[in-house]
DNA sequence: CCGACCGATATGCGAGCGATATACCGCCGC
DNA sequence: GCGGCGGTATATCGCTCGCATATCGGTCGG
């Protein structure tokens, strides 16, 4: 029993406790990755298919990610995955900015010897940025935000972030194919965490407010023109 | 039957459309209002005949609270409020300043004519503030701030904001009953107001960070002595 | 006195039922 | 013949209900 019991939290180890959470994780996942474009009908029977779950769990995911503004649900008429558009870019942006200077700033003020630890080694990672394709580029620039979260010592404030950051996130995928020129956020994330190891909170906050800024403007300039 | 609903949908018109919403609205008025103690815990089956709600709907709203910081759910072992202590206050606080802050320069920004209207009747009833109870400038000061969320003109900002507050307000209904000396807020309000009606950001920011770092200054006292 | 079993309790999940809103289609009026 | 309208059909949803499961506290046996 135990052993059975000890595989299975192997097996599943990193996705999921209740099949809501594996529910709620894994629709997330194909929305942020476009997997489910943006405007198109999430239908419920299907996922519940494919997931190999029942119907209450995708329902309760569902919900969930209706609250956080992945999905639109209209009452008897469907579900449908989020459109994106300029004006909520925006303002996600404006929330974001607040937030992550204030995570930012926090993290320099309060930073543990672990997370210095962690962060020094991102840092490194990042000094031999340029070998590092889109993919990867975005893969490190959600390490680097999840652990100022983490540093930050605020639980509020980490899952509220969390959840911006994964509605940005999915902009950012909207773009990936287009060689946007994101690659000098490296030098303000070189910037961002040097700031914050040094605990020059000032600094970290301004460095943070520019790099949100500029991810924004970057992913506007591809999105006016489709 | 067209009556019939007709009739219920009056009955109800200020609550709810789905006995979920109804739940969850029902369920948060009570903890925050301090009716549903910090620390207690939630039995369902009460809820359920207390409410005449079916159980779906009770979980999803429990869920929903759980997500919004109001309860805290252990897999098997029950539902519990959420308890109430110095850090969390705390930590709340330093995501509500930053927050608020922006949401009173956006609305000095955005102001438009409604918007106006609003606070500035608002800013009317203030000025007889010292008539007021403490219960009843609570209400107000519920109105001014999500009067001024709304002013933002920002949605993802007001839902965030919202569940702040609730998390707030039940602080405050705490401490209702000691004389605390919230009644200075008065003057912090007329200030902000003044503020966003001239359409001065700078001093609309600085005026709700003084008034959101003051609440918790006041909690805080009460909170230590307890 | 300690450990293991067992019942009580509360949640997690699944399936079906009734309600509802939309869409389509046929009819009536112009 | 065409356009508007009402009725029916359908798909989806919200909710109820029941079973499976996991944890805890008490008790019995060693």
């Amino acid at each position: 029993m135990a052993s059975a019991s000890g595989v299975v939290a192997l097996v599943e180890s990193e996705s999921a406790r209740s099949q809501s959470e594996e529910a709620y994780l894994r629709i997330r996942e194909r929305i942020v990755s476009l997997d489910m474009r943006p405007g198109s009908v999430v239908n419920e029977g299907r996922l519940r298919e494919e997931l190999q779950i029942g119907r209450t769990p995708i329902r309760e995911a569902l919900q969930r990610l209706t609250r956080e503004n992945l999905v639109r649900s209209v009452p008897h008429r469907g579900t449908f995955v989020t459109d994106v558009n300029i004006t909520d870019l925006a303002r996600i942006t404006e929330v974001r900015v607040v937030l992550e200077a204030h995570a930012a700033s926090l993290a320099a003020e309060r930073l543990s010897v672990n997370d210095r630890e962690s962060l020094t080694m991102l840092l490194e990672v990042l000094e031999e940025g340029p070998s590092l394709d889109q993919r990867e580029l975005m893969r490190l620039d959600q390490q680097i935000h999840r652990q100022i979260y983490r540093a930050a010592r605020n639980s509020f404030l980490e899952t509220t972030l969390e959840q911006y950051f994964n509605l940005s996130l999915r902009l950012w995928y909207l773009v990936l194919d287009r060689e946007v020129g994101l690659r000098e956020a490296l030098r303000e994330h070189v910037e961002l965490l040097e700031a914050i190891l040094a605990g020059n909170v000032a600094r970290a906050d301004e460095s943070m407010r520019r790099h949100v800024t500029g991810f924004e403007r970057e992913i506007r300039k591809v999105l006016v023109e489709r």
